[in-house]
DNA sequence: TAGATTGTTAATCGATTAACAATC
DNA sequence: TAGATTGTTAATCGATTAACAATC
């Protein structure tokens, strides 16, 4: 029953942080951790922290709080992090091999497999021992290689073309880094970084701050 | 009354989808648009859609709908995207540099004036014409400089530190992407990129997916 | 004018917080 | 056992959607 009811989007996206605290009190050697003292690191208020959890299961132990170590695991689980996962970049510009190179997805079991370009100058190429073919490939091979993720690192203009063609390749999930909305089928995961909508919404509250701050004057 | 009333932040990460739609039809040159066809382009309703426009004023016009050009204009104001940004970057890794080069901030104001870094060998070189200097002169630097935001792309164990060293040096707004959550005065903005977070809650949706498949088998 | 579409109020829905009984 | 803290229900708060009168 509540195992099968689906949970909020916004749950969803404060189980990383979880994860990140867990992972640092676990570093610290602290065992044990209570609603109370998540809340005060995280800034989450305790009820909401329990909430959260309980969406997923009875994690805690009354009168004693929760165990760090399982817990993490829990989480981990939860989000999926026990296993491997095949990806495949497609753009090798600044921001593609960025990624590629993020040292973050080698450990963990985030593989990056191959990079996809158009430019014939790169292709054939490795960076940082990924190779790099020609988009052409790339339904063939995103099959062929069994890439669970495609990251769009292309401009605007070819995204939806490569969200096609990686999801023809059969990948399970999509992670957007170009500034459009893409289309996919209902079984195809898509998450989104869109940096120019981030640097905007900072931008309202830093106009707003330096209008504030010459008001004062 | 109504212009001081504070406005929801789920409200202000919208802000910038609209501009991009509009931005869409500017280019096509398209020159009115009604809440109905902006809801079935970007996907909100279009009664959030008014209701959200009306936060800031109303500038649509009964039985026509709103004009392209001038509600493009009014959020480019409300985001404060006329006038320029001075930014400086708190770190030369590949992200670093992805950023510094990404183009879309020599456009629209967004002006990189400089990089900041710990490794000698990086310091005193250019990249892409932005001068890197040695992290010891941040605090002078940003000051000297009026720059604006500062761009946190150091490792987590020294995200704080650039932090407190931009807010000393003076900038109003910070855009971390390091996976830490930061302290920085009320004054300063704050906007996150939390790149792993982001890969672990699509992976979330990746691993549910990819059970589900199974199941079907 | 008649038709269209906004601006805005009211109704609904969902998410967060508070409270407390259950229980370790 | 007594104290602490969870799991969970109920109350509140805020955000979204629906409805419609105002008006271009």
């Amino acid at each position: 029953m509540s195992k099968n009811a689906k949970i909020s989007n916004v749950v969803i996206k404060r189980l990383p942080r979880y994860k990140r605290y867990l992972e640092e009190l676990q570093k610290q050697g602290v065992d044990k951790v209570s609603s109370n003292e998540l809340s005060r690191m995280i800034g989450y208020t305790a009820s909401q922290i329990r909430q959260d959890l309980n969406n997923f299961g009875g994690f805690g132990q009354q009168g004693y709080g929760y165990n760090v170590n399982a817990l993490h695991e829990e989480i981990n689980q939860i989000l999926g992090l026990n296993r491997e996962y095949r990806m495949a970049i497609a753009g090798a510009g600044n921001l593609g091999q960025a990624i590629a190179n993020y040292t973050l997805y080698y450990k963990n079991g985030f593989i990056v497999d191959t990079i996809f370009e158009v430019n014939p100058k790169l292709i054939g190429l490795k960076i940082n021992d990924i190779e790099v073919l020609d988009f052409d490939q790339m339904v063939d091979t995103v099959h062929d290689h069994n890439i669970d993720l495609g990251i769009i690192c292309t401009t605007k203009e070819s995204a939806q073309e490569v969200a096609d063609r990686f999801c023809r390749g059969g990948v399970h999930g999509i992670w957007n880094f170009a500034p459009v909305d893409l289309k996919v089928p209902d079984h195809v995961a898509l998450e989104n970084v869109h940096l120019s909508d981030s640097l905007h919404s900072l931008v309202y509250y830093v106009s707003r701050q330096e209008t504030a701050a010459d008001d004062e004057k």
